[in-house]
DNA sequence: TTTAGCCACGGACTATAGTCTGAAATTATT
DNA sequence: AATAATTTCAGACTATAGTCCGTGGCTAAA
């Protein structure tokens, strides 16, 4: 559950910001298909791994874990 | 460094609430031993531990990354 | 001095995060 | 239609999240 929104929400994120998977992995030091796998819901982040993402992202951490609450069932 | 400060603000958010790590644990479903080694900084969560430990704690997901990154360097 | 609760620590383990390489499929671009 | 850019998928791998079972140390209460 919590690791398919969170691949959804990381999804939205990358697209408005026109930017390639590849390109992300890039900025945060993280490899390309590791990304894809994310997107999909296949993989779940560490928090580190959060905290990375977010800042290649330019959004807080604590921001990025919004988006993922916000779409959860209460 | 991410991992340390979790693991202190973990810790303080346990103890301010008068609980042991292993009633902690039982509340997140998940095991003693990993809250002792989360709290000294010796494991890092996953997104969903993240969400299971921030809803024991009564707390929101958001927040609890909040204090983490309160307590880093910019 | 014993008992009980809490925590640190160790070791050995299973499950999964995260990497790497490359090829096939899909989606723009021209 | 052809080509380029992007993403998916597969497989095999290393690193680490998370479990389980116990032991020993510490502190506080009986």
């Amino acid at each position: 559950m919590i690791v398919e929104v969170f691949g959804k929400v990381l999804r939205e994120l990358r697209t408005e910001r026109g930017i390639s998977q590849e390109k992300l992995a890039e900025y945060c030091d993280l490899d390309r298909t590791y990304i894809s796998l994310l997107e999909r819901g296949q993989r779940q982040p560490t928090i580190s791994t959060l905290f990375k993402i977010a800042n290649a992202l330019r959004i807080k951490p604590s921001d990025l874990v919004k988006n993922v609450e916000r779409e959860l069932p209460a």
